[in-house]
DNA sequence: TACGTCAACATGGAAA
DNA sequence: TTTCCATGTTGACGTA
Protein backbone atom coordinates (compact mmCIF):
# COMPACT_ATOMS: atom_id res chain seq x y z
CA UNK A 1 0.00 0.00 0.00
CA UNK A 2 1.23 3.10 -0.94
CA UNK A 3 1.15 6.08 1.98
CA UNK A 4 -0.31 8.86 -0.05
CA UNK A 5 2.34 11.13 1.75
CA UNK A 6 6.09 9.86 2.82
CA UNK A 7 7.92 11.57 5.46
CA UNK A 8 11.37 11.42 3.94
CA UNK A 9 13.33 13.28 6.66
CA UNK A 10 11.81 15.61 9.35
CA UNK A 11 12.52 18.37 7.19
CA UNK A 12 11.71 17.10 3.91
CA UNK A 13 7.84 15.93 2.99
CA UNK A 14 7.02 15.13 -0.67
CA UNK A 15 3.96 14.13 -2.01
CA UNK A 16 3.66 11.32 -3.77
CA UNK A 17 0.96 13.20 -6.07
CA UNK A 18 3.66 15.43 -7.16
CA UNK A 19 4.59 12.19 -9.57
CA UNK A 20 7.91 13.18 -9.78
CA UNK A 21 10.91 13.63 -7.99
CA UNK A 22 14.71 12.69 -7.40
CA UNK A 23 15.81 11.84 -4.28
CA UNK A 24 19.31 11.04 -3.69
CA UNK A 25 20.47 7.75 -2.22
CA UNK A 26 23.60 6.16 -1.06
CA UNK A 27 24.16 2.86 -2.61
CA UNK A 28 27.35 0.79 -1.33
CA UNK A 29 27.80 -0.79 -4.79
CA UNK A 30 25.69 0.24 -8.02
CA UNK A 31 26.16 -1.80 -10.92
CA UNK A 32 22.36 -2.15 -11.74
CA UNK A 33 21.57 -0.56 -14.79
CA UNK A 34 18.42 0.47 -13.92
CA UNK A 35 15.81 0.18 -10.38
CA UNK A 36 11.82 -0.20 -10.66
CA UNK A 37 9.72 -0.62 -8.19
CA UNK A 38 6.45 -2.86 -8.74
CA UNK A 39 4.41 -0.10 -6.36
CA UNK A 40 5.41 3.00 -7.84
CA UNK A 41 4.26 0.81 -11.17
CA UNK A 42 1.20 0.42 -9.95
CA UNK A 43 0.59 3.97 -9.76
CA UNK A 44 1.35 4.52 -12.84
CA UNK A 45 5.10 6.09 -12.05
CA UNK A 46 8.42 4.65 -13.30
CA UNK A 47 11.60 4.63 -11.41
CA UNK A 48 14.79 4.80 -12.26
CA UNK A 49 18.45 4.97 -11.24
CA UNK A 50 19.78 8.27 -12.45
CA UNK A 51 23.80 8.33 -12.80
CA UNK A 52 24.42 6.16 -9.80
CA UNK A 53 27.94 6.81 -7.96
CA UNK A 54 29.08 4.25 -6.41
CA UNK A 55 29.69 4.95 -2.68
CA UNK A 56 29.03 8.39 -2.92
CA UNK A 57 25.49 7.08 -3.87
CA UNK A 58 22.87 7.76 -6.36
CA UNK A 59 19.66 9.22 -6.80
CA UNK A 60 16.25 7.25 -7.30
CA UNK A 61 13.77 9.46 -10.11
CA UNK A 62 10.15 9.27 -10.07
CA UNK A 63 8.52 10.00 -13.39
CA UNK A 64 4.65 9.63 -14.41
CA UNK A 65 4.44 7.18 -17.42
CA UNK A 66 3.56 9.89 -19.36
CA UNK A 67 6.12 12.27 -18.87
CA UNK A 68 4.36 14.87 -18.83
CA UNK A 69 5.86 16.48 -15.15
CA UNK A 70 9.27 17.66 -14.91
CA UNK A 71 11.56 15.97 -12.60
CA UNK A 72 12.30 18.13 -9.07
CA UNK A 73 15.54 17.25 -7.44
CA UNK A 74 15.57 17.43 -3.57
CA UNK A 75 19.13 18.97 -2.78
CA UNK A 76 19.87 17.06 0.09
CA UNK A 77 22.89 14.75 -0.40
CA UNK A 78 21.08 12.36 1.69
CA UNK A 79 18.26 11.55 3.47
CA UNK A 80 17.27 9.93 6.97
CA UNK A 81 14.61 7.90 6.45
CA UNK A 82 13.05 6.63 8.80
CA UNK A 83 10.81 3.17 7.74
CA UNK A 84 7.77 2.13 9.37
CA UNK A 85 8.50 -0.91 11.56
CA UNK A 86 5.26 -2.14 13.76
CA UNK A 87 5.93 -5.75 13.77
CA UNK A 88 8.34 -8.60 13.52
CA UNK A 89 7.22 -9.54 9.61
CA UNK A 90 7.50 -6.71 8.47
CA UNK A 91 7.43 -3.09 7.66
CA UNK A 92 3.78 -1.39 8.19
CA UNK A 93 2.88 0.92 5.81
CA UNK A 94 1.65 4.01 7.22
CA UNK A 95 0.68 7.56 6.96
CA UNK A 96 4.75 8.98 7.59
CA UNK A 97 7.51 7.08 9.36
CA UNK A 98 9.51 8.29 12.09
CA UNK A 99 10.68 5.67 13.97
CA UNK A 100 13.88 3.59 12.80
CA UNK A 101 14.46 0.92 10.93
CA UNK A 102 15.38 -2.40 12.11
CA UNK A 103 18.30 -4.25 11.90
CA UNK A 104 17.83 -5.67 8.12
CA UNK A 105 19.55 -9.02 6.95
CA UNK A 106 21.73 -8.49 3.98
CA UNK A 107 23.45 -11.57 3.66
CA UNK A 108 22.06 -12.57 0.86
CA UNK A 109 22.04 -9.77 -0.83
CA UNK A 110 26.06 -8.94 -1.32
CA UNK A 111 26.23 -6.11 -3.41
CA UNK A 112 23.71 -4.27 -0.14
CA UNK A 113 25.51 -5.89 2.45
CA UNK A 114 27.20 -4.04 5.39
CA UNK A 115 26.25 -1.17 7.18
CA UNK A 116 25.38 2.11 6.16
CA UNK A 117 25.96 4.96 7.47
CA UNK A 118 22.79 7.51 9.38
CA UNK A 119 21.27 9.46 6.89
CA UNK A 120 21.64 7.20 4.10
CA UNK A 121 19.22 4.43 2.50
CA UNK A 122 19.73 1.77 -0.61
CA UNK A 123 17.24 0.71 -2.96
CA UNK A 124 15.40 -2.25 -1.27
CA UNK A 125 14.93 0.21 1.44
CA UNK A 126 13.45 2.77 -0.58
CA UNK A 127 11.46 0.10 -2.19
CA UNK A 128 10.69 -1.44 1.20
CA UNK A 129 9.49 2.33 2.26
CA UNK A 130 7.31 2.64 -0.58
CA UNK A 131 5.99 -0.91 -0.60
CA UNK A 132 5.04 -0.72 3.00
CA UNK A 133 4.56 -4.66 3.12
CA UNK A 134 8.18 -5.33 2.52
CA UNK A 135 7.91 -8.30 0.31
CA UNK A 136 8.20 -8.60 -3.59
CA UNK A 137 5.46 -8.97 -5.24
CA UNK A 138 5.03 -11.72 -8.02
CA UNK A 139 3.77 -10.87 -11.17
CA UNK A 140 2.56 -13.56 -13.17
CA UNK A 141 1.55 -12.87 -16.61
CA UNK A 142 -1.73 -13.50 -17.87
CA UNK A 143 -2.29 -16.38 -21.06
CA UNK A 144 -2.41 -13.84 -23.52
CA UNK A 145 1.00 -11.80 -22.56
CA UNK A 146 2.70 -15.18 -22.49
CA UNK A 147 1.90 -16.33 -25.80
CA UNK A 148 2.29 -13.10 -27.81
CA UNK A 149 6.27 -13.08 -25.78
CA UNK A 150 6.30 -16.50 -26.90
CA UNK A 151 5.04 -15.36 -30.70
CA UNK A 152 7.23 -12.90 -30.95
CA UNK A 153 10.24 -14.74 -28.78
CA UNK A 154 10.04 -17.31 -31.84
CA UNK A 155 10.82 -14.10 -34.49
CA UNK A 156 13.89 -13.25 -32.62
CA UNK A 157 15.17 -13.94 -29.56
CA UNK A 158 16.46 -10.42 -28.84
CA UNK A 159 14.43 -6.99 -28.89
CA UNK A 160 15.82 -3.96 -30.04
CA UNK A 161 14.71 -0.96 -28.06
CA UNK A 162 11.79 0.74 -30.33
CA UNK A 163 10.67 -3.46 -30.89
CA UNK A 164 11.07 -3.81 -26.59
CA UNK A 165 9.22 -0.56 -26.39
CA UNK A 166 6.31 -1.40 -28.31
CA UNK A 167 6.23 -4.90 -27.06
CA UNK A 168 5.72 -3.16 -23.31
CA UNK A 169 2.61 -0.76 -25.20
CA UNK A 170 0.92 -3.50 -26.86
CA UNK A 171 1.42 -6.19 -23.73
CA UNK A 172 0.81 -3.17 -20.93
CA UNK A 173 3.91 -3.98 -19.41
CA UNK A 174 6.82 -2.21 -18.62
CA UNK A 175 9.44 -2.70 -21.09
CA UNK A 176 12.21 -3.37 -18.39
CA UNK A 177 9.34 -6.34 -17.93
CA UNK A 178 9.29 -7.50 -21.79
CA UNK A 179 13.14 -6.97 -21.58
CA UNK A 180 13.40 -9.34 -18.40
CA UNK A 181 10.88 -11.52 -20.02
CA UNK A 182 13.12 -12.09 -22.99
CA UNK A 183 16.44 -12.33 -20.87
CA UNK A 184 14.61 -15.11 -18.74
CA UNK A 185 13.59 -16.90 -21.98
CA UNK A 186 16.73 -16.64 -23.65
CA UNK A 187 18.18 -18.43 -20.32
CA UNK A 188 15.52 -21.12 -20.52
CA UNK A 189 15.52 -21.91 -24.07
CA UNK A 190 19.75 -22.77 -23.34
CA UNK A 191 19.18 -24.54 -20.41
CA UNK A 192 16.66 -26.87 -22.43
CA UNK A 193 19.02 -27.03 -25.40
CA UNK A 194 21.90 -27.96 -22.80
CA UNK A 195 19.43 -30.31 -21.79
CA UNK A 196 19.13 -32.46 -25.02
CA UNK A 197 22.65 -31.94 -25.90
CA UNK A 198 23.51 -33.74 -22.55
CA UNK A 199 20.87 -36.65 -23.35
CA UNK A 200 22.61 -36.97 -26.99
CA UNK A 201 25.81 -37.26 -25.71
CA UNK A 202 24.72 -39.58 -23.28
CA UNK A 203 23.34 -41.66 -25.40
CA UNK A 204 26.66 -41.43 -27.96
CA UNK A 205 28.62 -42.09 -25.08
CA UNK A 206 26.65 -44.74 -24.27
CA UNK A 207 27.43 -46.12 -28.06
CA UNK A 208 30.73 -45.67 -28.15
CA UNK A 209 31.28 -47.80 -24.68
CA UNK A 210 29.21 -50.22 -26.53
CA UNK A 211 31.53 -50.80 -29.49
CA UNK A 212 34.86 -49.89 -27.21
CA UNK A 213 33.54 -53.15 -25.82
CA UNK A 214 33.00 -55.31 -29.18
CA UNK A 215 36.22 -54.20 -30.39
CA UNK A 216 38.13 -55.28 -26.89
CA UNK A 217 36.26 -58.67 -26.79
CA UNK A 218 37.02 -59.16 -30.81
CA UNK A 219 40.51 -58.23 -29.81
CA UNK A 220 41.54 -60.89 -26.84
CA UNK A 221 39.40 -63.25 -29.47
CA UNK A 222 42.76 -62.73 -31.64
CA UNK A 223 45.19 -62.41 -28.94
CA UNK A 224 43.71 -65.41 -27.65
CA UNK A 225 44.65 -67.41 -30.75
CA UNK A 226 48.02 -69.35 -30.93
CA UNK A 227 50.61 -67.76 -31.86
CA UNK A 228 53.05 -68.37 -34.65
CA UNK A 229 56.58 -70.00 -33.78
CA UNK A 230 59.41 -67.23 -33.90
CA UNK A 231 60.09 -66.28 -37.95
CA UNK A 232 63.24 -67.69 -38.28
CA UNK A 233 64.84 -68.95 -41.55
CA UNK A 234 64.99 -72.52 -41.65
CA UNK A 235 68.33 -72.22 -43.05
CA UNK A 236 70.42 -69.81 -41.06
CA UNK A 237 68.45 -69.96 -38.37
CA UNK A 238 68.00 -66.26 -38.56
CA UNK A 239 64.63 -64.26 -37.03
CA UNK A 240 63.49 -62.33 -39.56
CA UNK A 241 64.31 -58.59 -39.29
CA UNK A 242 62.62 -57.46 -42.39
CA UNK A 243 59.14 -58.06 -40.70
CA UNK A 244 58.35 -55.22 -38.98
CA UNK A 245 55.81 -54.57 -35.97
CA UNK A 246 56.51 -58.01 -34.53
CA UNK A 247 53.75 -59.92 -32.97
CA UNK A 248 52.82 -62.90 -32.72
CA UNK A 249 49.46 -62.36 -35.12
CA UNK A 250 51.94 -59.90 -37.21
CA UNK A 251 53.99 -62.47 -37.70
CA UNK A 252 52.54 -65.36 -38.46
CA UNK A 253 50.58 -63.18 -41.03
CA UNK A 254 53.55 -61.94 -43.08
CA UNK A 255 56.39 -63.70 -41.68
CA UNK A 256 56.23 -66.24 -44.39
CA UNK A 257 57.88 -67.12 -46.70
CA UNK A 258 61.03 -65.70 -45.80
CA UNK A 259 61.97 -63.06 -48.15
CA UNK A 260 64.27 -60.65 -46.14
CA UNK A 261 66.92 -62.50 -48.14
CA UNK A 262 67.81 -64.26 -51.17
CA UNK A 263 69.10 -67.94 -50.95
CA UNK A 264 72.26 -66.85 -51.73
CA UNK A 265 72.58 -64.69 -49.02
CA UNK A 266 71.69 -67.12 -46.62
CA UNK A 267 74.69 -68.56 -46.05
C1' DT B 1 5.11 -28.78 3.35
C1' DA B 2 8.42 -29.72 -0.12
C1' DC B 3 9.31 -28.70 -4.58
C1' DG B 4 9.17 -26.63 -9.23
C1' DT B 5 8.45 -22.53 -11.88
C1' DC B 6 9.39 -18.02 -13.14
C1' DA B 7 9.52 -12.85 -12.68
C1' DA B 8 12.76 -9.94 -10.83
C1' DC B 9 17.17 -8.86 -9.48
C1' DA B 10 22.57 -8.62 -9.14
C1' DT B 11 26.70 -8.75 -11.36
C1' DG B 12 30.46 -9.19 -14.66
C1' DG B 13 31.83 -8.83 -19.32
C1' DA B 14 31.57 -7.35 -24.18
C1' DA B 15 30.59 -4.03 -27.56
C1' DA B 16 29.67 0.50 -29.17
C1' DT C 1 30.66 5.57 -20.16
C1' DT C 2 26.59 3.40 -21.39
C1' DT C 3 23.94 -0.30 -22.89
C1' DC C 4 22.97 -4.96 -23.55
C1' DC C 5 23.43 -9.70 -22.57
C1' DA C 6 24.62 -14.10 -20.04
C1' DT C 7 24.48 -16.15 -15.89
C1' DG C 8 23.45 -17.08 -11.22
C1' DT C 9 20.35 -16.11 -7.40
C1' DT C 10 16.21 -14.76 -4.83
C1' DG C 11 11.68 -15.03 -3.41
C1' DA C 12 6.60 -15.32 -4.46
C1' DC C 13 3.45 -18.43 -5.85
C1' DG C 14 1.13 -22.69 -7.46
C1' DT C 15 0.67 -27.56 -6.90
C1' DA C 16 1.23 -32.40 -5.72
Amino acid sequence: MLPSQISIAPSIHRSIDDRSAVWPIAMDDDRSDRLSLNLITSHDLSVSKVRPRPGAGGSLKFEKSDQSTTTTTIAEPSLTLGLPCSTDAGYAAGPSYSSSPPPRDHSMTPSLAGGHAKGEIVADEVEELLDGAGARKKLRLTKEQSALLEDKFKEHATLNPKQKEALAKQLKLRPRQVEVWFQNRRARTKTKKTEVELEFLKKWCGTLREENRRLRSELNELKSMQPPPPAMCPTCKKVDSSVSGGGHVAAAKYCYPFAHHSSAACT
